[in-house]
DNA sequence: CCACAGCTAATACTTTGGTAGTAGAGGCCA
DNA sequence: TGGCCTCTACTACCAAAGTATTAGCTGTGG
């Protein structure tokens, strides 16, 4: 293949214990080098947009700006560097989320050095890298989205329903939820009504519920 | 001091990374040797046993075994080693029940690696190692703390009480209950009426979100 | 201009929720 | 044994929630 130039690589991740440990791993490999280390999104987008690596090692949880932010600047750029998430979590959402934005791979922290390597060196050639867990994880994400294809769809809530909603969340009445607006108990029940209809419950107790559970996606 | 011989120090962590980058600090550190690895909880029980070593570093989020459960462990045995946290997370609760269950130190990854040795030879003087963030943290944990004690202070639900509870969040109404539990609906009011005046709140939506939001502590 | 969607409001009615007081059965502990 | 707590259950009453129907007022878009 085109083994015989080095995979010239950028890491940003927050943490220099394991930047450290990443550097010496690639000290051993003579086909990856590392040519730049960030320890912020912002420094870690600069240094790619400048030294235009082959391949990103990105970290998920980091202060400041947050990895998924720092994958979308990266893809949403001139840059045509491949993206790999090399992060602690394996949270379905996460995971979901990267390859959504366009992550060209998923690797978790806890791999083995080696392990990590030979999936470096598939995504060289143009290959998705994901940690074992990861697709499994995948697996489940496909199947809860399609359980909910299913069963909502319908999420569009007129305003007036939302703001209703987050109050029934706080636990106030209708009467309550009139006075804080200025309408009348009437008017706040048929908001309510409308409300319960579209999300498929029953009463106010499961808004609340899904409310809490779901907050920012309404 | 007794700088003469050099700290034995075994880690437990499941990221093979990050003790890599330990492991090639402690080169560069004379004073500092590390004698064993573990990447699980209970082989790094084992090993401590085993090796007896003057300092144990300690992740928290590793799987099979907590870390706060291994830390419960080893300073529940016969050991004498201290141990130190090192972890990502910063939560106070973290850092509250490490320290209430003995840890001598909690320290985050993201430190300089400069500083870490530094805190890690305070600790062989006998010193507690904080990273800077944690101080703040503990601060924080104690102010609410504080606030807690005077306000609520009675989460003490009967069984029956918690099972109604989760029962409610789940949005069902006091007849469902009563038939998924086989007692009359009179019943169930009472019980919540007794959680509602022990959790002061005045509805079951109140007592619903309340549910949600504080899963796993009543 | 008309149709449509959203917000408003009212009335009338049923169901559910919450309070208060009383009370019996069983367990636990001093 | 007597006191205390938990769980059970009832009655009666009032407040809150939810349903159904009707309807006026806006603004947007075909």
């Amino acid at each position: 293949m085109n083994a015989t130039v080095a995979q010239r690589i950028v890491i940003i991740d927050d943490h220099p214990l394991l930047r450290k440990g990443l550097q010496q791993l690639a000290e051993l490999s003579p086909d990856i080098e590392i040519i730049g280390e960030a320890d912020s999104g912002p420094e870690g987008i600069a240094m790619v947009s400048e030294l235009e690596p082959d391949l990103v090692l990105l970290d998920l949880n980091m202060p400041e700006m947050n990895g998924l932010e720092v994958l979308a600047q990266l893809k949403s750029g001139a840059s045509t560097s491949r993206v790999v998430m090399l992060t602690v979590s394996n949270a379905e959402e996460d995971v979901v989320a990267a390859l959504r934005s366009g992550a060209d791979g998923y690797l978790l922290k806890d791999m083995k050095p080696t392990q990590l390597m030979q999936k470096l060196r598939e995504v060289a050639e143009g290959r998705i890298a994901l940690s074992p867990n990861v697709a499994e994880c995948l697996a489940r994400a496909m199947q809860a989205e399609g359980a909910r294809d299913t069963a909502s769809s319908t999420l569009d809530l007129t305003e007036r329903e939302c703001e209703i909603l987050i109050h029934i969340s706080e636990g106030e009445s209708n009467k309550v939820i009139a006075r804080t607006l200025s309408i009348a108990e009437s008017t706040v029940k048929v908001h309510v009504k409308h409300l319960l209809k579209k999300l498929g419950l029953k009463t106010r107790v499961e808004a609340a519920v899904w409310a809490v559970t779901h907050k920012d996606q309404f």
